[in-house]
This record gives structure tokens, sequence and C-alpha cells, in this order.
DNA sequence: TTTATTAAATCAATTCGCTTGACTTATTAG
DNA sequence: CTAATAAGTCAAGCGAATTGATTTAATAAA
């Protein structure tokens, strides 16, 4: 009796895998170089002419991409570019936050088109879930005032959430979401909707964010670290967001690393450096809605506790960055947030001079070895919706592979 | 003037990479799995019956798999099992070390057929490279006097050498083999083989040999510590070693990690952390050839400074271990080394019980959070002539895609 | 002005590995 | 002995990229 004894292998692929991958790969050079000619995208991807000129045309009639004015660049025949049709695709990001929900609407260029948000009840999943539904209505129907055909174009919900999921708590609410993420959310924010749901933490969707048109625009290689109510990372390896064995892969707030002075009692590292931890020091209520301009005030304001918080903030994140960059050798770090401008800033500056690493190399890229990202409420959210976007139209291994 | 304005796009592919893709995932679910019938394979890779036979067939005519008696398993016509032929392909490893020059001949299932070493001179890399080609020569001849047909199977070299590579000095040798490093080692070894060369660091090299027949075999994401004369980590990542910007990853030795008590001018990891430091501690000289032998007996005999050291060495690993599990979220991590078998064995019995961590989840895989790997002399030159296997023959990503 | 050169883009035929659907073979259950 | 089930093959078809020749449109040189 050898019962189902279940084969592990890697998923094949054929004819259509290979066209699939075509196609993402030219919306990809479009986006990462902007307009682009026929031939450009033959030499650039190593197909033939020919086969570039067919996918571009079947691009097209997919009101994907669209042709520019002809432009003469020497001897030859001119060239007539191709550009990404900002209209071809539209997606919908979610962000559910412990006291509020944030939805955005963006097109195939990353534009903001659509910009909500709400109160999530204190009752838990059950009634928010009501709220976040109607929220998403609502959305919809801006979006449909504004342009009638992008509803058909919709490619799916993005839905950010702070992590880690599915684990045993490590310590109690309100650092982590225990009855939201015990709640079938996906399934009946799915049914509500008739969209594509899929859900990341917040890192994750932030640095998928900084990858469609922020600072890690095109790079291969980057880290972004996420300060919002949580800490997190978003790992981008490869051109695409890692996720490890269980989606939980950059949930570096749990670290317990330790800076001088620590004893072994050392909590992790999201109960020193997060907007969490700010709100507690200045008694600031985490749900105010007027959160980041009040933080943003007494940034500028200043004063001694303010300062001495940064100052230990930065020393922690100074060195997250050297085990980062030790452990990754990443092209860049960015920090991003859902977090004031003005915090993220003073906190790049303050965590300057960097700490000796491998990063230290005599050419190195344009980019820094940090730098700052997104800071706003909205880049979670924002995130949520690159979410599908890259899913649908980004180069990825998977993309390839038939699904078994 | 323009200039040339270099397009940034990822590759195209077609028919040919389709058909690649395919002939790696057959190999690679034939070594996960051990055998298996072509019906087996087509349900698993979810590619047809038909185009399974077709690559089968093609396989079998390369000498890369052959049949087994077939099976009868109940009604139906009985299966008829494919397995890899061990003498399909062979591959050279060789590691670089500070004192030593390693270098082991294996099969396309990691059998070790050849096994030698070489002291090196202390000249440098210009003496150097003459030792080590003589030594592969002589493994070479060892090879042909056991398998005739070897030779011409032969499918490349792989180098491991301690890293990082390319980077600005963070401290002084012997730590790091800058003069190596700075030596033309590569083409010197592929123009006195006439193989493809190709080159690690020591710790990715001993991932790669855990991924092929170690504690790592048909494991999609592990992260292996390698503990040798230096430290660091190779990363298993979606099932590939994953490099970085620079193929620095996974550096860890560089770390500036603490544990409870380090002030600020904390040192690398791999400064507490290495044989290295143990050598030192106990005034043994690295370049013994008896080391190994000698540490195992320091370690059977005891003493408080050997207990207190690794108590202290099992304090940051611990520590390590915790923050990997934040960072990647993976299936386990493996603590391997170029040491003897006693201390990471005592190094694993001490690491234990863990910090708390993502990790810590109810439903938890066969593998447990943290495991022993390989750990010998050769477990480095076992990885780099494990790498050639893993490049002409394991699925990934860049073997679909065309060469730009 | 004319002609040669260069580059973009297309046309038409070909290629090649996977798919499709019908068929053969070998075994067990009833 | 027959029906059911599963492995595996045969032969035709398909589809996206390739190949090689051709067209178009510009500049450089004569």
């Amino acid at each position: 009796m050898d019962g189902i004894r279940s084969i592990r292998a890697k998923s094949g692929t054929n004819l259509g895998g290979a066209s699939a991958h075509n196609r993402r790969i030219m919306i990809d050079a479009l986006r990462v170089n902007g307009a682009l000619s026929r031939a450009d995208l033959a030499r650039a991807t190593g197909l033939t002419p020919q086969a570039v000129s067919n996918i571009i045309e079947e691009l097209a009639r997919d009101g994907l991409v669209r042709s520019q004015a002809s432009v003469r660049k020497g001897r030859g025949q001119p060239a007539t570019p191709y550009q990404l049709v900002p209209e071809g695709a539209f997606a919908i990001g979610l962000q559910i936050d412990r006291h509020v929900t944030r939805t955005v609407i963006v097109n195939l260029v990353g534009d903001v088109l659509v910009q909500m948000e709400a109160k999530l009840p204190p009752g838990g999943p059950a009634q928010g879930v009501v709220v976040i539904l109607d929220l998403i209505r609502k959305a919809r129907n801006a979006l449909a005032a504004q342009a009638p055909e992008a509803e058909k174009r919709l490619v799916g919900l993005g839905v950010a959430m702070p992590g880690p999921f599915g684990i045993n708590t490590l310590y109690d609410d309100p650092w982590m979401m225990t009855a939201w993420q015990n709640f079938p959310l996906m399934d009946r924010i799915a049914e509500g909707t008739g969209l594509e749901v899929a859900l990341q933490n917040d890192a994750a969707a932030a640095a998928t964010a900084e990858r469609l048109l922020g600072a890690a625009h095109g790079l291969d290689h980057a880290i972004c670290i996420y300060f919002g109510y949580g800490l997190g990372a978003g790992l981008i390896l490869n051109g695409e967001l890692y996720g490890g064995a269980h989606a939980n892969a950059g949930e570096i707030g749990m670290m317990l690393a330790l800076v001088p002075g620590d004893g072994p009692d050392v909590e992790p590292l999201e109960h020193y450096a997060s907007m969490a931890a700010l709100c507690k020091l200045l008694d600031f209520d985490p749900s105010e809605p007027e959160l980041f301009a009040m933080v943003t005030d007494a940034i500028l304001r200043g004063g001694p506790k303010l300062e001495q918080w940064m100052d230990s903030v930065a020393e922690r994140l100074r060195r997250t960055v050297q085990i980062l960059e030790s452990i990754f050798d990443p092209q860049t770090i960015i920090l991003c947030g859902g977090a004031p401008r003005a915090l993220i800033d003073r906190l790049v500056e303050k965590i300057e001079p960097l700490l000796p690493s491998i990063a230290e190399r005599s050419r190195r890229y344009p980019e820094a070895r940090l730098q700052a990202g997104l800071a706003d409420p909205w880049s979670a959210a924002l995130g949520a919706a690159a979410e599908p976007i890259a899913r649908t139209f980004d180069p990825r291994f998977s993309a390839i592979l038939k699904t078994v």
C-alpha cells in the first residue's frame, strides 16, 4: 500500500509560455526605458525584429501600447517609438491597517486615479469587511465617472495588511491583527468584488510600489525597509519580490537585533522603530486622522525627547542596514514608509554615516547605499494596487510555466 | 549628442528555450524523486505524455537517463521507470583556501570519484596557480583511469574561494585573500584546463552541495550557514542559489551583529565564529594537515576554555539564526561547514533552544528549524563540483532565456 | 542632383517542439 | 472471458519564432 506518493517537480512549458514571457518583457522594457522602437526592442530582448513586430502589433490591438510620431535619428528609415498606454489597464489597491482602511485605483503606468479612506469599526473583521466592500464600491463608482471603459480593464485587487501571516503569536495585540488574520477576508473580498484578490504584507506592497514607480524603478536587487505602524522589509531579488516559504519573508520587525547597551531581554525591532513606538512616545492616538500632520509638526518643533528617540532609532536602523547589506549585497537600500516624509528624511540623514560593509565598493552604482523612498499614508495602498499590475504584466519565472 | 543610450531589458525566449527548460525539469524531477515513469513525469510537470516521451527518448540517447525493469502497479499497462545515469556527466570542483587547495570530481548524481589535495605555496597566486593546474591534471588522470569515457562528459569546473569579491578591504589579511582576488585566476584556470570555469564563495558552494545531495535536497527555500575558516551563508531561494547584485550575497561573516554585552566596537561575526577564531584560541596552525583531527580531539577532551568558546559562538549563531529566519522565512536553516563533524554537531546542540521567531509555526515541515549539514574538509570542493552540474542541468529562469 | 549606404520594418516561407486525438499494449477486477 | 484502466505510441496539426529576401525612408558621399 503505497498510498498517494506525491511527486515533486517543477512545471514544464511550451510555446504559449514563451509567448507570454515575450509579451511581458516588451511591456517591462517600455516601462523601464520609456518609448522604444521595434528595432530597439529587438536588440534589447534578443528576439528577431519580425517577432517583436508581431508582438507589438498584438499589444497595440489589445490597447496596451501605442505608437508615437516617428523620429529621424541619422541615416536609415526613421524609427516609430511605442509607449505604454496608461489606460491599458487598471488595478485596485486596498490597505487594511489597525484603525483605517485605504483604497487607491491606479492605471498601467501607476497614475493614481482614485483615492479614498474609511475608518475601521472596532468590532473586528466581520464588521470591517462591510466597510471595506462599501469603500471599494465607492472607489469603482468614482473610477467609472472618470473613465467609463476602465471597469472592463481592471486586472485585479491587491490587499496589503500587516504581517506576519499564519504563525504562532509571538506577542500580543495590538501589534498583530490576529482576529483579522483568522478571518476568511480574501474570500469575502473576492466574492464581494468579483475580482482576483491577492494578499501581501504592507512592506512587500511598498516594495512593489517602489519598483513600479519609485526609487527601485528598474533595479533588480533592492531592499525596501518599510517604516509604518510596524516595521518590515520588501525584498526585490532578481527583479522579483521574494516571499519566502510562507510569504513572511522580510519581517525584520521581528528581529531580535541588538545595539550597544541592549541586554538579553531585547524586544523585537519594531517595538523600538515604528510609528507605533513613536505614538507611544508622544502619547498620540494612532487612529487619529491628523496623525501625520501632528508627527510632522512635532518633528519640526523638535525637542530632546524626540531627538533622542530618532537618534536611537537611527542607530538601530544603521545596524539593520549593515546586516541587510551583508546578507543581500543589494544595489541599494530604500527607507520608505507609511510615515511622514519629514520623519523618513530625518531618519535617513541621521542614519548616515553608514557602518562599513561589503556595500562599500570603489565603483558604486549611481544608487547610494541608502536612500529615501515613498513616504506617505498611501504608499502601502499604492503598492497593493501595483501588485496586480506587476502580476499581470511583469516578467517572472512562474509566468512562463504551465499551471499544473 | 545622445551617445550610446543603453537600453535595459530582460531577454526573450523561443521554442528552444522552452525545450531546454523541459529537459532540465525532467532531470530535476528524477533527481528529487528517484526513478519515475514517463506517465509520472507527465503528470508532475504538466506536459503531455507525448512531449515527455520525446524528451525522455532524447535524454536516453544522450546517455543521461536509462530505463529500469518495468513495474506492475495495479490495473493497466505496467510502467517503465527511468532513472538518471550516474555516468551521464562529470564535473570538477576546486577549493582554494588560505593554505591548501582541494579538488574533487563528481558524477551526475554527486558520487565522488576523485579527491586530491595539495598545499599552497606561500608565494601567492602566481606560484599557486601552477600547483592548482598540476593538481587538476592529476585528478583528471585518475578519473581517466576509472572511467575512460568520462573526459568527454566533463561539463565544467567550479571554483570555491573565500569571499567577498571585488570590494574595498574592510580589514586586513589573513582574513581576506586580497592578492588572490586581484589575480586573473579564472582566466588562467580556464586556459590551463580548457573547461568552463565559474567562481563562487565557499558558502555558496557548500549550499549547492547541500541542495544536490545533502539536507537541502529538494528544498526550495533554505539557508546554509557555512562554518569554515571564515563564516558565510549560501542562500537557496526559490530553488536557486541567490548571489546578490555582485555575487557577494550571504556574507554574514561581515555582519556587525551584537550579542548581549557587546559594545560599539564589535568585530565582524566571523572574528568570533569561525575555524580561524578557534585556531587562534587553541593556538593551532591553520595550515596544519591534521587540523581536523586535532580539533575533534580537543572537543572530545573538552575543557573550560573550549566550552566557553563554544557557548559564546552558539549564542552568536542563535541570534544569527533568529535574524535569518525573520528575514528569509525559510523552510529550514542548515549549519554546515569546512569544519569537523563533532564541532558542527556540538554547535547545533548548543544553539538549541532557538529564540522565538516567525519560524515557530504550529504545522511545521518535516524539517526542523535548524539542522546539521555536511561537515568535512571537502564540502566546499564538493559544492564547487556540484555547481557545473547544477548550472548545466537544473531548471533556472535564466536557462530559458536567450543569451543576448 | 544623383547615387550609395544605412537602418527600420514587413512579407512569405520554414522550422521545430508541443498538442491533439485516435490507437496499441499490457495488466487487473469482476 | 470480458470490461476497465493505465502506459505509451503514431501521425497530423498548430503556433510563435526564425530565416532570408524585400520595401521604405532617411542621410552621406560623389
